[in-house]
DNA sequence: CTATGACATGTTATAATATATCTTTATCTT
DNA sequence: AAGATAAAGATATATTATAACATGTCATAG
């Protein structure tokens, strides 16, 4: 009655808490791949690992850095641009605006719309889903006569651990 | 008790509207300025008159040639930067992540926490007010126990005008 | 089996965006 | 005027991203 039954639920069911590990993540965006008639070719799942691995939004450059000393080669930029590319649009990376850099989907099984908690502490993100932002997002597009075909929604911050940790410093 | 009674509105009183020209703009922010006891200099007004005199999200670089144009010499891109750093941080300016762009803020008079609706047809960008926005960023927030200090919300699409001329084309 | 077509990647060069650093100038303050 | 402070000028370079063209890979039609 008075307030939604959705709650938001953070996607942190991050490998480091036992539940799914990258190399998990990659066999499920592989196997997305495959029902979509797409391929998940060499490159584009080592840059996918790389990025589960990172555990943190990762630049371009420093992916590509990590994708030369993965696989002890020189890769020039177009390369890890065009794999990244790839991987954002099959919905299995989003990129963060605000910090040129980009993560890995959580949910790349479900229709995402996701939201971005950047702690400017550790540099890491969290993915949220928040449905009602989504929702009056839409609601404000469609009194604008406005067709929203993609959406970005960051906030900028401090985690709970660096706030605490700078407390205590 | 269904729905909250804030509806957004559209921050589109523009001068082709006749309600604000660019002057009357600049003319409050500098007004805003003194009253803070920081300068607005020479440069930052040019730079934020042609913010305003440019209609639409408009890049560094465009806005450094804006410039010289306007002043007749040459200017370096730290120049602009800074006049850019200036205004956003005086809430005068909002810089749209998704574009590597800058907008003048429509009501830099309030405390601003606006999102953006960026035709991709028109290259326009359309500033709404929505408190409803923020009140749920900060509920997700508050869940993660997450201290936001900045918000990036930004809806890419098309606008009712191109939408129209496309579907009459 | 090899020609062909579709897709992915390699390679080179360059565009676009942004900042570091140091110097100079303007503006207050006393 | 002297010294302190803030702003802007000037030079160089860092960072992020793409254009354009060449090559490789693989399935399959001939």
């Amino acid at each position: 009655m008075t307030k939604a039954p959705v709650r938001p639920r953070p996607c942190t069911d991050t490998d480091s808490r036992g539940r799914h590990s990258a190399h998990e993540r990659v066999a499920l965006a592989a196997s997305i791949c495959e029902g979509r008639g797409v391929q998940m070719t060499a490159l584009r799942r080592r840059v996918l690992e790389l990025l589960w691995a990172s555990g943190r939004p990762t630049g371009a450059y420093e992916l590509i850095e990590a994708v030369e000393l993965r696989d002890s080669r020189p890769v020039a930029p177009p390369t890890v641009y065009r794999a990244l590319h790839f991987l954002m649009a099959q919905g299995l990376v989003s990129r963060i605006e605000s910090l040129n850099a980009y993560v890995p989907c959580a949910h790349p099984e479900r229709d995402h719309d996701c939201l971005f908690f950047i702690c400017s502490g550790c540099r890491a993100s969290v993915e949220l889903e928040d449905p009602r932002i989504g929702g009056l997002l839409a609601e404000d597009a469609a009194g604008l006569g406005f067709v929203a075909t993609r959406r970005t929604v960051e906030v900028q911050g401090i985690c709970a651990q660096c706030a605490e940790a700078g407390a205590a410093a």
